[in-house]
Formats: C-alpha cells, structure tokens, sequence
DNA sequence: TAACTTACTTAGAGGTCTTAAGGAAACATA
DNA sequence: TATGTTTCCTTAAGACCTCTAAGTAAGTTA
C-alpha cells in the first residue's frame, strides 16, 4: 500500500477517463439508448466483457457517469459563486443559479440524465457516488441560503398556520440539515429550490416546448420573484 | 368499407386491449424496462414477431401506450370538472388540479412515463396519438383558464413591463390558441401551468425525497397561490 | 369454390448484458 | 535473476432483445 499512485493506478485512472469520456459522447451524439457496456469498449478499443474490470455492471457505470455530470454542475455553480466571492449576497445567489441554468442548457444531455433517467436501486444508495453528488447539487444554494439567513434574515411563514403534516417534514428536514436552518426558513428555502429546480427540468425535458422556444425571460422572472421572496430585491440582482 | 364495425376489427380491437393491459401490467410489476416487445408477446399469448402486425416497432407500441396513460388522466380531470359542473369555477379549477394529481400520483408508473421517457422523433410529429393527447391534456386547464378570464377577469401584468423576447413568444402562443387568452393572460396561466405541473414531475420523479415524505401540504399549498394569483381566493378552494 | 386478406408461426441476423475460462504482461518478492 | 501474483484483456457462450423474411392456417369475399 505505498502513499504514491503507482504507475498501475495512474493508467487506471486514465483508463477510467477514457471510458467517461466515451459514454459521454455516445451519449450526447446518440442518446441515453446508444450508451450501452458495448458501445463504450469498442470506442475506448477493448472488447465488450473488458469494461467488467472497470465497472461491475451497466447500472454502475451510468450511475459513475451521471455522478460526474453531477460534479461538473456543481464545480459550475461553485465557480459562479467564488468568483464574486465578495459580492453581497444578492449577487451572488442569482448568479449561481444562473449558472445552473447555464451549464443545463449547454448540456443538455447530460443535465436530463441526472434526473430523467430512472434511478436504479442500487444508485439509490445514501452512499452511492451518484447520491452523495445529488447532495451536494443540492447543498451549494442550500448553504447560500443559510448564509442569507445567518446575515439578513428573510421573511418567513408562521410555523403555526402550516399544516402539520408539512411542519413535522419541515421539523425533520431541519434536522437533517444539522438545524441550520429553522424549519420555517427551510420551508422557503424549498419553496424556492422547487420552483427553480422544476422550471428547469421542465425545460430540458421538453414540457414547455408547446408555448415558449426560449425559456431565458421565464427563468428571469422566476429568479426575480424568489430573489423577492427572500428579501433581496434591493440588492442588484439585474443580469 | 362497411359502416358495421366487422367481425374482424372487433377482434382487432380486442387484441390490441389485450396488449396495452399486458405492457401497462408489465410497466407496473417490473418498470420500463421490462415493457419489450417479446415479453408483451408472451404475456398476451402469442409470440414475438406477431406484434409487428399491431406496431411497427417497439417505439409505436411505447407511444400507443404512452396516449392511453394521457388519455386516462384527461379523463380523470374532466370528470372532476364535469362532477361539478355547476360549481363556480372557484371550485372547479382546483378540483382539476387535485384530480391531475391524484391520478399521478395512483399511477406513478405511468405518469412517469408520459413525459420522463426519452420522447422519440416519430412520438414528436405534431400528428402522433402521443402528441394529440399531450395537447388535449394541457387544453383542460387551459379551458378553464379561458372560461374565467371571460367571467372574471383574473390580474395580468403590464405587457410594456416584460421583455421583448418574452412578448413575441406569449403573442404567438395566444395566437396558436385562437387567442382565447391574450398574450398577458396566457403568460399568467402557463405561469400556473409551470408551476403546478413542475411540482408534480419533481414529486413522481423522486426529485423531492430528500426533503419531503408526502407532498401533498406542499401541492395544496401550490394550489392556494394559483388560486390566489388567479383572484379566486374569495371562493372556496379549500379541500 | 377460388382468390385474397389477415394473423400468426418459426428461423435467423445482429445487437444487448453478463459470466466463465484462459493468456499475456507487469509488478512484487525471494 | 527467477518465481509467483496481480491486473488487464481476450474469446466463447448463454439468455435476452429488435426486427425481417418466409411460410402456413384461417377467415372473408367474389
């Protein structure tokens, strides 16, 4: 077990990449269909049953793949949020999700399939590489907001007047986010995160195709009417 | 070309029952994958190949089964509507809303499938049983819309305020329904439409599971905006 | 009754996923 | 250096898939 990458794992390692890249091609050129254990060995140049040294099945493979959609998103918004790193807070929020949209429009592909494709069981797994990336998709506005919260709290509904149903998921989705955020203040926050999330699976899975053929206005004014609810509508958020 | 319907076309027609029950049981038990054009087969009896001389290919038989699952959600929210049919429209919108939901969400499986199965070129053609049933689908609410925005006019924003691009595209959208709504009216029901129908993929494709174990509260909260953006809050929209 | 249409069959080509068995090369160690 | 082990890759094969081709049995029509 030596500290440095051996020479066997730096050509794994590449080997790895090879075959990401060649699923990623298939997929975008030909769709999620053509992305199969075959197609991906014969464009890295090794045979079919090959690829099972890398991967222990289809399902594993295309939940590695999506997982490195995931991250690429995410290093996207990221990107979007540190180079404004000192910007107040009502800049940085709606480009960071600007640059969600972004990179889903660009990807097209890709972006559907993190979501569209049907999510195997095993890529189910909280441990899954595929899960902990859709976590921490999920965590980049989450810990946005909880800044906001921290520095300029924004208006929240009274806990009270919810049903209970909804204040009992509220209570332990709290939780689950180690309380930094109340479960009223959480609630907001996913009020927003569906509606910005659900426009652009909307989009990218054709929904919308029947009234609109560009859907950067709509996405516009959705920001504009989160950036609202959450108090920020003085601060610049103009594109 | 006998008016009668024959013998023969009866039988057809039974056939082709036959198969949409045994490809829909399939989706059900063991998901999409499952729905191949040889299990279809065997489950209905006959073998492989004897299917081509109902479809085409695996594709036409997806989409034929893919307008069926429309269809039985139409119906399910016309009949909400029209079980009500003398109720103010108060009444009648959210009544809908419900009925849409209910039925996806008694159907996961199939209402996963009409719109997060990859929706091929021939199932896109504007004349495909796919696309006609899309089309009748979004039309229920959008009747609705039209009956209120004609007996009670609902708020709309200034078109002057919204921008250039975002106007063409509601103009020709309004023209493509007749104008039955104009373009403001039209950007403040597919507002709606985004909003309730996001929700709904988001639910049925396990986007929300991380936050929330039943959605219902976070729809009928949904619900209550639509309803209020719509001015219909003064009548009872409550369940 | 004869011709035609429809419904189905089996055979088969070429693709898929996956397991099994074996060879060759590189690495580790005595 | 010589040997053993691990790793990577191969081909073969089974079971399934879509879809085409050819042939048969049955019902419909003239």
């Amino acid at each position: 077990m030596s500290a440095h990458t051996s020479r066997r794992q730096r050509l794994r390692q590449a080997t790895l990449g090879e075959i990401h890249s060649a699923a990623r091609e298939l997929l975008v050129e030909q769709g999620s269909a053509a992305v199969t254990i075959n197609a991906v060995a014969r464009r890295v140049g090794m045979s079919g049953p090959a690829l099972y040294h890398y991967y222990a099945s289809h399902d594993e493979l295309v939940g590695a793949v999506t997982a490195d959609f995931f991250r690429e998103l995410v290093a996207a918004m990221e990107q979007a949020r540190d180079a404004r790193a000192d910007a107040p807070i009502g800049e940085r929020l709606p480009a960071v999700c600007r640059a969600m949209r972004a990179w889903a429009v660009a990807h097209p592909a890709e972006f559907g399939w993190i979501f569209a494709s049907p999510v195997t069981a095993p890529n189910r797994r909280p441990d899954s590489a595929r899960h902990q990336a859709a976590l921490r998709f999920e965590q980049v506005l989450l810990d946005l907001t909880v800044e906001l919260w921290g520095t300029r709290p924004f208006p929240v509904p009274d806990l009270a007047e919810l049903p209970a149903s909804l204040r009992e998921q509220l209570a332990t989705y709290s939780a689950a986010i180690d309380g930094r955020l109340p479960p009223e203040a959480a609630h907001v926050f996913l009020s927003c995160w569906i509606r910005l999330y659900g426009l652009l699976c909307m989009e990218v899975l054709h929904q919308l195709d029947f009234a609109y053929t560009d859907l950067e206005p709509v996405f516009e004014e959705c920001l504009r009417d989160l950036v609202t609810a959450l108090g920020l509508d003085d601060t610049a958020a103009r594109q």
